[in-house]
RNA sequence: UCCGGUGUGGCGCAAUGGUAGCGCAAUCGACUGUUAAUCGAUGUGUUAGAGGUUCGAAUCCUCUCACCGGAGCCA
């Protein structure tokens, strides 16, 4: 007989039909009226479904010790409406197979809450809680958003290295790539010679695919890629990973409104499609993580974005009678507590600073006609912060040139990169969103290590 | 990396220089179409590690480690 997926038996109305169900005990309660009661739970959906085992069932009196919250298991029998109250089906069992057992005195799992930090600590059990498997599927529903998004439009999902010599972009510190012994690396000059080394020049895991991006948008019109991504910085704060997945559109033709525009309906497509596909595990946050998250994700689905310069975001912060442990000025910086203060107390809902002072954005961004500022924007929610950081990109070779050396860049090392302003260059854009910052936001969960299956961290890279 | 906090049975926590305890889990039993069942009984500790102060340290001091929160860097 087949297997049915939990999710599918608890859309069934009718009963009386003979099935198969597997999936792991996650309670069990025994009645000496001489059947127990099984919770099985197989990650398709939230729920979990109650069979009913008779004790005359003959698999059961051998395999009764071996029945314990978290064994695997698989029951044949009839669906059958419950006499009890808390679920309309049950299962009837018929036959019950015992697939792994597990030792109720050593297993880390117990009928109860854990904490989170805890939970991190056996991250091989913890997919197996309510919470792992809610943020997971919500990730994974996430994933398939981002792509029928952009599907939808027309862009063309690129793959861009992983492995990369551009030593660049000032994005964050390189993890580096090699297969020279480090014990006795070979030497030219004192310098290790990376001549010798496995790709012939010195390499790392990349921090952005935005660079290789331009490269593709410029040729197929509308690219996007999503794929992991790399930072060597010792960060050690509930919003940073060494190793996340970001997703990063780069689009020929678009200016910098036409950018905003995107990532506005871009987030707002995502929070909808897991309102609308996700519900029972954002009931779920809902109740036992943030109780105020479905309210916060149909607000922001259903009200425009604000959007004002970093001219008039300063003025506002200058105006404010709040009290900043950072002063404002006109060329800083904004700190986190002044992007909190106007997206949280301002404007109570996400806002996107945009126009920002050339000396504190990165050299690949356009310069404005007033020659100080750059096309940049950031996408600031309340509580996360940043969650997209965007831009028009410099499509002029001389500003481009010029800009670089100002940075203390050697062009050189940039000259496929200005070849593309000097073959048919255009005006671009595109932006970066970091999808476990994604996923942190929409379920609620505080710290950004829960919802990434396996999390990097600076001296962690257990599992 | 900086600032602050925490570290005590399997898990969550208490004990404010004087006998290390509670809840949950586990084990055994009772009871029941049960719902994170309920009730009773039982076992569980190098108080993160090293050193110091003291008649006496979980508690005070020093160092190390781990974790958490905030900041910086950013997505």
């Amino acid at each position: 007989m087949k297997r049915i997926k939990i999710k599918e038996l608890l859309n069934k109305t009718e009963g009386q039909e003979s099935i198969l169900v597997k999936g792991w005990v996650r309670t069990r309660r025994d009645s000496k009226g001489g059947f127990s009661f099984l919770e099985i739970n197989d990650g398709s959906c939230m729920g979990n479904i109650q069979a009913i085992v008779d004790h005359t069932l003959n698999e059961f009196s051998e395999l009764e010790k071996q029945i314990t919250t978290g064994s695997c298991v698989a029951i044949n029998g009839k669906l059958v409406a419950s006499e009890g109250k808390g679920q309309k089906m049950e299962i009837q069992a018929t036959a019950l197979e015992v697939y792994g057992t597990a030792d109720a005195e050593t297993y880390p799992l117990q009928k109860k809450r854990h904490s989170f930090e805890y939970l991190r600590e056996i991250a091989h059990l913890r997919p197996r809680t309510n919470t792992f498997g809610a943020v997971m599927r919500v990730r994974s529903r996430l994933a398939y958003a981002i792509h029928q998004f952009f599907n939808d439009r027309g862009f063309v999902y690129l793959n861009t290295p992983i492995v990369t010599t551009s030593d660049c972009e000032g994005a964050g510190e390189m993890f580096q790539v090699t297969t020279l012994d480090m014990t006795n690396p070979p030497k030219v000059d004192g310098k290790v010679d990376y001549a010798q080394d496995f790709f012939g020049e010195k390499t790392s895991l990349t921090v952005s695919g935005q660079l290789e991006g331009e490269i593709y948008a410029l040729a197929l019109s509308e690219i996007y890629t999503f794929g992991p991504t790399f930072r060597a910085e010792n960060s050690n704060t509930s919003r940073h990973l060494s190793e996340f997945w970001m997703v990063e559109p780069e689009m020929a033709f678009y200016d910098l409104d036409d950018d905003m525009d995107l990532a506005e309906e871009f987030i707002k497509y995502l929070l909808a499609d897991v309102l609308e596909n996700c519900s029972e595990d954002m009931e779920f946050f809902n109740q036992r993580i943030d109780k105020t998250i479905l309210e916060t994700l149909r607000h922001i689905v259903d009200n425009q974005f604000e959007r004002l310069t970093y001219s008039d975001a300063i003025h506002r912060l200058q105006q404010s009678t709040e009290n900043f442990t950072y002063s404002v000025e006109w060329g800083c910086a904004l700190q986190a507590e002044h992007e909190r203060y106007l997206s949280e107390k301002v404007f109570k809902k996400p806002i996107i600073v945009y126009n920002y002072p050339e000396k504190i954005k990165s050299f690949y961004m356009k310069l404005n006609e007033d020659g100080e500022t750059v096309r940049a924007m950031d996408v600031l929610l309340p509580k996360l912060g940043e969650i997209i950081g965007g831009s028009q990109r410099e499509e002029n070779y001389e500003i481009l040139l010029k800009r670089l050396k100002d940075s203390d860049l050697d062009p050189e090392e940039y000259w496929w990169y200005l070849d593309l302003r000097r073959f048919g260059s255009a005006p671009h854009s595109g932006f970066g969103l970091g999808f476990e910052r994604l996923v942190q936001f929409v379920t609620g969960m505080e710290n950004i290590r829960d919802v990434i299956p396996f999390p990097r961290t600076p001296k962690h890279a257990r599992f």
